[in-house]
DNA sequence: TCTGGGGTCCTAGGACCC
DNA sequence: TCTGGGGTCCTAGGACCC
């Protein structure tokens, strides 16, 4: 058996964790940049404010409502998620950590006392981190999903739903359409409502066979977990980056070189922290920056470039990553988006080197790991490389940013005497 | 004025090999 | 008359996830 445990309104929750005022009311936390709605709380979804829906266009509705708005706080999230996964491995010594807001518990031979310990989980979360929980219960991750869906939608079932026997999941699946499934989307269900499939029952029964005719070895996978035979099994080690990609709009568009090449060397900069924090080393880079897809004259441009030899050294990735970008641009645009990845990583311990060429000097090695302990230390962006600029006036938009109450010294909440 | 960011996996088709 | 069979690797594009 699986469960999926799943933070209600993730990030709005945790923006209530250290505001308990704004328990009960409306809450909604904005995208990168303050763009788009990503977490909405029950009570601002009641509202009528979609998933997904541009800041913008709906602020006078928020403002109308006395809805309180965050930007993105990822340290605060990033935190929290850390203490739900925390407490979660007193349940299971199986976790798999599928998103920041989302872990499959391993519940094997625990089958009898299944809806107690659901409760149990949701209890627990509550008290330890204050956070609200769906738990859905069943043998497959797919139906478990499904079962956590369900734990939401239903409110009698007070945010805990076990699917363990076939009649149960099929009253589910009869109900519901196609796209309720994890794995299946708009695109998918187009294509499936040509054979006659919408509701999740109808594939559900299909032959898993004359399906992948249509489709690929997912949906056959699917299918198969839908009646309950486990194709997909728990992951418990996170696998290592096969990319590492940073990128950002601008907070002002750039109409000029200068702010593409700070941004791009700051993206450079980060995505080669990470890249360090994995301990790999990168072969290729894709730069790119494009103008905004939704006016007109979109004008977009990339490479991909090989780096020297296998590198994890900021300067030299972001050398390459500006010469890039300086060649790359075309003046006479508003760009609105730049961002580097990198592309072919490989692990540095392990990399067999050129033996006619020596790689990346001790010297560099040194150079970066007092970087990297200076701003480890004393928060990031301590050291940094001048080409990054200093003001940052394209910077994104974060208007309306909390505290980092858990992750830095300064933000600590104070509790008055 | 104004629309996120970071990933994964699968397949088809081309290039190339013996 | 008339041009195999089996395989690998790479890339682009599609679809999906949170």
């Amino acid at each position: 058996m699986f469960a999926l445990v799943d933070c209600n309104s993730f990030y709005a929750s945790c923006e209530q964790v250290f505001r308990p005022d704004l328990r009960g009311k409306p809450v909604v936390v904005l995208s990168n940049n303050d763009g788009f709605v990503v977490a909405r709380s029950r009570e601002a979804k009641a509202l009528g404010i979609g998933d997904l829906q541009p800041f913008f266009k709906i602020e006078p509705l928020l403002r109308r409502n006395n809805v309180a708005i965050f930007s993105s706080n990822y340290p605060l999230y990033g935190d929290l998620s850390n203490r739900v996964m925390t407490t979660l491995k007193n349940f299971s010594p199986h976790i798999e950590v599928y998103s920041i807001d989302e872990m499959f518990l391993s519940l094997h031979g625990m089958q009898n006392k299944t809806l107690q310990h659901g409760q149990e989980i949701k209890h627990r979360l509550w008290d330890h981190v204050r956070m609200p929980v769906g738990v859905g219960i069943a043998p497959t991750k797919t139906l478990a999903k499904m079962a956590n869906r369900t734990a939401k939608k239903i409110r009698k079932l007070d945010g805990v739903c076990i699917l363990d026997q076939p009649y149960k999941w099929e009253w589910v699946l009869r109900r519901v359409p196609v796209t309720a499934i994890w794995g299946v989307a708009r695109r998918m269900a187009a294509r499936l409502a040509k054979l006659n499939i919408e509701s999740a029952w109808d594939l559900a029964s299909a032959n898993p066979r004359i399906i992948r005719g249509h489709s690929n070895i997912c949906l056959e996978r699917i299918i198969e977990e839908l009646n309950g035979r486990p194709c997909l099994s728990l992951e418990e080690l996170p696998s290592a980056k096969k990319q590492i990609y940073c990128t950002r709009s601008f907070g002002k568009k750039a109409r000029e070189l200068q702010p593409v090449l700070e941004a791009i060397s700051l993206y450079a900069a980060r995505a080669a922290d990470k890249l360090r924090a994995q301990k790999y080393l990168a072969l290729a880079m894709h730069i790119f920056f494009h103008t905004s897809p939704f006016k007109s004259n979109f004008h977009s441009v990339s490479d991909i470039v090989k780096l020297p030899y296998p590198t994890d050294d900021t300067r030299l990735i972001t050398a390459l990553a500006r010469d890039t970008a300086a060649r790359l641009y075309r003046p006479g645009h508003e760009f609105l988006k730049a961002g580097i990845g990198l592309t072919e990583i490989v692990d540095k311990k392990h990399y067999q080197f050129d033996l006619l060429h020596p790689g990346q000097s001790e010297k560099s090695d040194r150079v970066m790991k007092v970087m990297d302990k200076i701003n480890n230390s004393e928060g990031r962006g301590t050291l940094f490389l001048a080409a990054q600029g200093v003001r940052k006036p394209w910077y994104m938009r974060q208007q309306f940013t909390s505290p980092q109450y858990t992750t830095k010294w300064s933000d600590l909440p104070v509790i008055k005497a």
